[in-house]
DNA sequence: AAAAGTTCCGAAACCGGTTTCGGCAAGGGT
DNA sequence: ACCCTTGCCGAAACCGGTTTCGGAACTTTT
């Protein structure tokens, strides 16, 4: 690898200043007890020398790497495949402004996940790690949480000790949504929840719960279909909703992926999506936006979701109690054409999908 | 962040041993100057204190830090968007087998790509780097090379010297494309090209063309419409071709997202896909699959790429020449139903348009 | 039995930064 | 005029590994 170019050192850069590598290390690093005069002379010196300390010669006795973990597990049910590039340049943008880099890595398993996590911070690849797609129960959590590796989460989770997160409010939009449909007549509201033992489908489901309350509906199980997360499920529990007695004349779905499936479900029973049948989802992928008519959901950001997180975890690794990394955004409702005002009863629409 | 569970380090380890550092660091490292039965205990001891050493201290002394850099052009017109998961997951996972890990960037322009090759690499956050979506004319090879920095292509480029690749053989893929079609007693063969600038597309075209003499077509400039690489491009680039006085009767695009567009355009003339007019493309993306017909296209493994290319980064980090690090894989033809023989000849396609 | 190799490990330097500690010189107070 | 701060920088330890060098103990050769 040929020895041309040689890096600038700490050591030159002191020597062509007359001064020692103490005094520039403390002078790039601000502190104190430099006068601004050298703290300047310095820092020019650099630039023209275009010296940049290496990364883990620094973390030899700093401890850190100015590094953020990542352990995708890919296969996952992923609702946020797509918005894969948009969560990873959010991340790494956010670190980049603090000279940060993302350490990624990529699991079969959460056993697999737990053993990444333990070995990349061992060997001090990361100096902590944004968690995504978080379950109500998650090892990866008790794992970090034991060995008191600073993380941060992407969703919520049952036991939040020791926990910072960003999350956006699922629960809210789900809310929300009820309310819409209520408004517009529906008072047979169904709900798909998410994947099996996520908490943001735990979330959720409370969120379409206090919906109905909110607005005086009585909850009904029936009203709440299996668990869907891609468009096969999504078409056979909106099946199943619709075969009731009393079927539900608006539908909330967890996830896009899940509502898509509606569609077809709902076509197959010769019903049009916002007309006979409502519906309102969750995620806005970009499909949605192909649909006829447009998916009507709330859609999330997840670039600025990359961000944030990555900003959290660099203050949680540089101390910050856990406690006051907790944030919470807004998912932001696509008012489009797949949800509309009631246009039959319950008992129409069981008759009409009898014929 | 509390000091609970100290590491063990390499100290620590010795001491238990009753051995110093310095050999316990030639044990773990295979030096032939160690016995095999300390050698063995050392392993053993290791394993036992799960002692892990730390990636940085390591490099202070050796120089690398086992890593493998990425930056990712996030406002590229991303045919590879959909498989990014897959790529990621393919050179963490090979990156790993060899203790190594990936450290990821996002960058908004080549100019900014270059930036941070150069910084990743001064910081050494990274040993060297996996360039993907390569130019025929590409900064980065530039700087990489001027630099002295270890890289290896996901793709090819003009000036080849000291570059190492990975690389799918889309010319084969296009040459193929055209025998097959003329084979099914297509005569004029149009030809959709990729993303302007990119090598990719100018070896695919070379492919078309090779593939036209091979069978004894002429080429013929007005088959070869503009530039396409979305979905609203390829709908402008077959309406063009299928606007000709003779039209082709069967069309090879380059990127899949194009040929989508391509649907439309054939459909909007009262036409089918895969009847009156023919249809290969290239790439594998899903949507390809529920198209009607779904479209006849070559796939990507781009999961076995991001291996292949990690493997191939990491040797020639270790010093091998870049000669020795060309590696051409083969796209797989998935034979679906958007081609088939040809139905109207060029002039009865061309009356039956104008109607 | 002495000389010459081998085998195997310890001692110490080294990598490139950061951080602690101490001291000199200038400034301020009495 | 003297002492005490304060400001500012140099000297040296330190971080946790890797690598070079030298030498003791043990074999082999002559």
């Amino acid at each position: 690898m040929s020895a041309i170019g040689k890096r600038t050192t700490i050591d030159d850069l002191a020597r062509s200043l007359g001064l020692t590598k103490s005094t520039v290390s403390r002078a790039l690093n601000d502190y104190p007890d430099i006068s601004e005069k050298t703290r300047l002379r310095v820092r020019n010196a650099a630039t023209a020398l275009s010296y940049r300390p290496l990364s883990h010669a620094q973390a030899i006795k700093t401890g850190r790497v100015r590094s953020i973990g990542l352990v995708l597990q890919v296969s996952e049910h992923d609702g946020h495949r797509p918005f894969l590039a948009d969560f990873l340049a959010g991340i790494t943008e956010a670190s980049a402004a603090q000279d940060w880099t993302l350490t990624l890595a990529t699991a079969n398993s959460t056993s697999d996940a737990v053993r990444l996590l333990e070995k990349l911070s061992q060997e001090r690849k990361a100096d902590g790690f944004i968690l995504p797609r978080t379950y109500s129960e998650d090892l990866r959590i008790d794992a970090l949480r034991a060995a008191h590796i600073p993380f941060v989460l992407y969703g919520r989770t049952d036991n939040i000790a020791d926990c910072a997160w960003y999350d956006i409010a699922g629960e809210a939009a789900m809310f929300e949504a009820v309310e819409t449909l209520y408004n517009l007549g529906h008072r047979r509201i169904g709900f798909v929840p998410g994947g099996a033992g996520y908490h943001y489908a735990k979330l959720r489901l409370h969120g379409y719960r206090d919906g109905l309350a909110a607005v005086g509906l009585d909850f009904d199980d029936q009203l709440v279909s299996a668990n869907a997360v891609d468009k096969p499920q999504g078409f056979n529990a909106v099946s199943q909703l619709l075969a009731l007695k009393q079927p539900p004349t608006a539908i909330v779905c967890s996830v896009d992926h899940a509502a898509v499936g509606a569609y077809d479900a709902i076509r197959s029973l010769g019903l049009k999506v916002g007309h006979e049948v409502s519906l309102i989802s969750y995620d806005g992928i970009p499909e949605g936006a192909v649909l006829s008519p447009e998916l009507s959901t709330y859609s999330v950001d997840t670039n600025l979701a990359g961000a944030r997180l990555a900003e959290l975890l660099i203050r949680r690794v540089r101390g910050e109690p856990p406690q006051d990394l907790r944030e919470i955004g807004k998912a932001r409702f696509l008012d489009r054409g797949s949800h509309g005002p009631v246009l039959l009863s319950s008992a129409d629409l069981a008759a009409q999908i009898a014929r």
